[in-house]
DNA sequence: ATGCCGAAGTTACTTCGA
């Protein structure tokens, strides 16, 4: 089976992509991140016609994630345990699912923004929070795995030049203990290929050619336990997916699991 | 060439992303 993870950056200004990449790679299951529309707005009718249910979480702002299945979606939840608030608000950005054989959830971890920010503290919270969350699923016997944006670069191999980011979010100490705190519940980073050049980046900003110059990140990961990992196949990030005009600012993430 | 930011909310800009 197929499993992928994509940031879409707006599910209904990207659903004419989506569903043309959805007919090309096929994947069972999609873990999607950024729908930037309420759950009520997802085009879950175009989604049917090609074949998905969908189980979606959304308040029409910058967040919302969903999960795509064509085998099923069941014992759906949305926030994590003690999920933390911003500005008052438990914020739509993790929902998850069991599909078939396997049990997922879609992240999408606070951007932090600045060191300074407030937005900050509340990412490594939310990512506390993860950790909490999916340590039962992390120990069991089933396939299990985080996927999603984590807004965090794991290694410093992870971003495009790592003293460009000297000071910044998404590359400091504190968010990497994070992170490895929702791997210490028992799950691996899955390491993809990169279809071209060295490093399997997810991410390209918009703006001065980052794309065309491979200025990226690989914020986006699939977190997985031994009963997935042990299922492993193949694991690439679709980059062709961020060419052209109308494109996501991330790439999909693609896993192939034995299963 | 992969090409110089894009989307949403609100209505001419602002906020957000990383």
């Amino acid at each position: 089976m197929r499993v992928a993870t994509w940031n879409i950056n707006s599910i209904n200004a990207r659903l004419a992509r989506l569903l043309a990449w959805l007919e090309a790679a096929r994947p069972d299951v999609v873990c999607l991140q950024e729908l930037k529309c309420a759950a009520s707005d997802v085009p879950t009718g175009a989604l049917a016609e090609a074949g998905y249910e969908v189980a979606a979480h959304g308040d029409g702002r910058w967040n919302g994630v969903a999960v795509l299945s064509k085998i099923g979606i069941d014992d759906v939840v949305r926030d994590l345990e003690d999920q933390p608030a911003f500005n008052g608000a438990v914020e739509p950005r993790a929902i998850a699912a069991t599909c078939g054989p396997v049990r997922v959830w879609s992240v999408y971890v606070p951007n932090g923004r600045d060191v300074a920010d407030p937005h900050y503290p509340y990412k490594l919270a939310f990512l506390s929070a993860l950790a909490a969350t999916v340590a039962a699923d992390a120990a069991g016997e089933r396939p299990f795995a985080v996927l999603g944006d984590f807004n965090v670069c794991p290694t410093d191999e992870d971003v495009w030049d790592a003293e460009a980011f000297t000071g910044t979010t998404h590359v400091t100490e504190a968010e990497r203990s994070a992170l490895a705190e929702v791997e210490a519940a028992g799950l691996t980073d899955v390491f993809p290929r990169a279809l071209k050049h060295a490093w399997p980046f997810t991410f390209w900003d918009y703006r001065n050619l980052d794309f065309p110059k491979n200025r990226g990140m690989r914020i986006d990961l699939a977190l997985a336990n031994p009963a997935w990992t042990g299922a492993g196949r193949d694991a690439y990030v679709d980059r062709d997916e961020r060419k052209g005009k109308g494109a996501s600012d991330h790439a999909p993430l693609v896993l192939d699991l034995d299963l």
